[in-house]
DNA sequence: CTACAAGCTCAACTTAACTTGAGGTCAAGC
DNA sequence: GCTTGACCTCAAGTTAAGTTGAGCTTGTAG
């Protein structure tokens, strides 16, 4: 067989829809890979595309990149998802998604009762009750953001 | 009357859950005021821990401070929000709460569809797609995020 | 064979939302 | 009246996910 068709940087950016420079980084981060030319270019096998595809829609879903990297890595030989693989992948971020939703729908239950209510009394009110408690939980330095 | 106890930093960081440095931060932002004693220290009046009350919520929502602060300055006198105010303000996150949300779940369901089709196939993935539409669009900076 | 586009590396900058530290002041208990 | 803890200011650091720019090299089209 010919050999596949090899891919420059320029190319993935253009298909890929991502930044060159979001590619270098990635490649830093040890998301994708890539091996290079006589002249120090790289070049990336088709299955980057579907690596980064696989990045992206994972970022949207709001998943870090060091938890994609987490997970790409789990896979057995760090090798790019097969079907298999894929289902397993997006099986564990839908899930994860679940649980985002069904936090954020929380919240707007609780935002809903708490219209008309005006409380945020500190001790009466669920919304605030639920930082009091994070709040009171430890003195170190706290989270940036809410628990995810 | 006599005068409504006033609070230091550190009570209201207790009562409230956030670190002295975030109060200090939150002031800087204009998001809460505070006078000075004769010593320079600041001092709060109650009113200021619904204000944080609000804050935080807003935040747990994934409202910005830029957009908290922008929701509490348009309120008239840039007092802090009444019952009234607060129906305004809780029913407009709210809103946005459930975009948020309705888009995640669209989010979930396309990941949904594509377990089991290994597809990723830059051409026909839904998911996919929605990444190319979107870095096809300029050349510009793109966006550090997802539209939300 | 010579432009000029595309690549390369490395360092520094960006935004959000704070935290940490240094160096100095204030206040309250004993 | 002194010690200790709470405050103060201001500058610099932190994390994520990249972007931007400078200075230099490759590769390719005419």
């Amino acid at each position: 067989m010919a050999p596949v068709t090899e891919l420059t940087v320029g190319q993935v950016a253009a298909r890929s829809g991502v930044a060159v420079s979001a590619l270098h980084f990635y490649e830093t981060r040890g998301l994708i890979r890539s091996h290079r030319t006589a002249g120090n270019q790289r070049r990336y096998g088709r299955d980057v595309l579907r690596r980064v595809a696989i990045i992206k829609v994972a970022q949207e879903v709001g998943i870090s990149l060091a938890e994609i990297s987490a997970a790409l890595e789990s896979l057995p030989e760090g090798r790019t998802p097969t079907r298999e693989d894929w289902n397993l992948l997006s099986t564990a971020w839908r899930d994860s998604l679940d649980q985002k939703i069904s936090q954020l729908k929380k919240l707007r239950d609780g935002l809903t009762d708490c219209i008309g209510c005006g409380c945020m009394s500190i001790d009466k009110c669920p919304l605030r009750n639920k930082g009091d408690r994070l709040a009171s939980e430890g003195t170190g330095a706290r989270r940036l953001l809410v628990e995810r």
